[in-house]
DNA sequence: CCCTGATTCGC
DNA sequence: GCGAATCAGG
């Protein structure tokens, strides 16, 4: 692949817009994401301007008013906007490759998971923050619903159900850092133990 | 661990 | 010019 004219005005695009070197190598295909940041060196756009962003006024000294062929910017009153909103993200997630390989989803076999013990018991519903269990509640709505063998090293691997019923699954969100579970449930799977010390028994 | 962009340097 | 390897952060 190279940089034909319009894999460089996509790849201006897309970095414009703020999308990230991986991203935008995905969407070109062909190349990684160092070939991305390279060629964006290259074009010397490794500053995020440009595009409709005002990103002036944060120099000190700042001059050179340079006269846009088609920017004009006839505005030059108050400043009525505390937050220029830098997220204009007009197109919510929607990508994912058109041809890519159309099997071999699974290409390394991870057969780890001790599908014997690590799982962590139900936590009864009591002495838990309740506001993690909100956040636990409302989470298991986005939840991968996994199968247990559909759960690698980064998925989450709380349980949810009944095993003996086939409404079990896992979570299945991303994992965080190196836990077996997402930040939701490692709210309530590793509680400070400063909230269940007076547990007297 | 995952990710990000920045730089270097052989090609 | 190109981009993998590496560096430096989050």
């Amino acid at each position: 692949m190279s940089w034909s004219d319009e894999r460089v005005e996509l790849l201006k695009k897309l970095w414009g817009e703020g999308q990230s070197a991986s991203q935008i190598a995905k969407e070109l295909g062909g190349v990684t994401r160092n070939a991305v940041i390279g060629k964006v060196h290259r074009l010397g756009l490794s500053n995020r301007n440009g595009s409709g962003g005002a990103a002036a006024a944060t120099a000190p000294a700042e001059s050179a008013p340079k006269p846009k062929p088609s920017a004009p910017k006839p505005e030059a009153k108050a400043k009525p906007a505390p937050k220029p909103a830098p997220k204009p993200e007009p197109k919510p997630t929607v990508e994912e490759a058109p041809e890519a390989a159309p099997a071999a989803p699974v290409s390394r076999v991870r057969q780890i998971i001790p599908a014997g013990q690590p799982l962590p018991p139900q936590p009864s519903t009591n002495e838990i923050d309740p506001a993690a269990l909100a956040k636990v509640s409302e989470v298991e709505k986005k939840a991968k619903r996994l199968s247990l063998m559909e759960l690698t090293e980064r998925t989450c691997k709380w349980p949810v159900g009944d095993p003996a019923t086939d409404d079990f699954w896992f979570c299945g969100l991303s994992v965080q850092s190196g836990k077996p579970y997402c930040e939701a449930h490692v709210g309530v799977a590793f509680q400070p133990m400063s909230s269940r010390r007076d547990r007297k028994r």
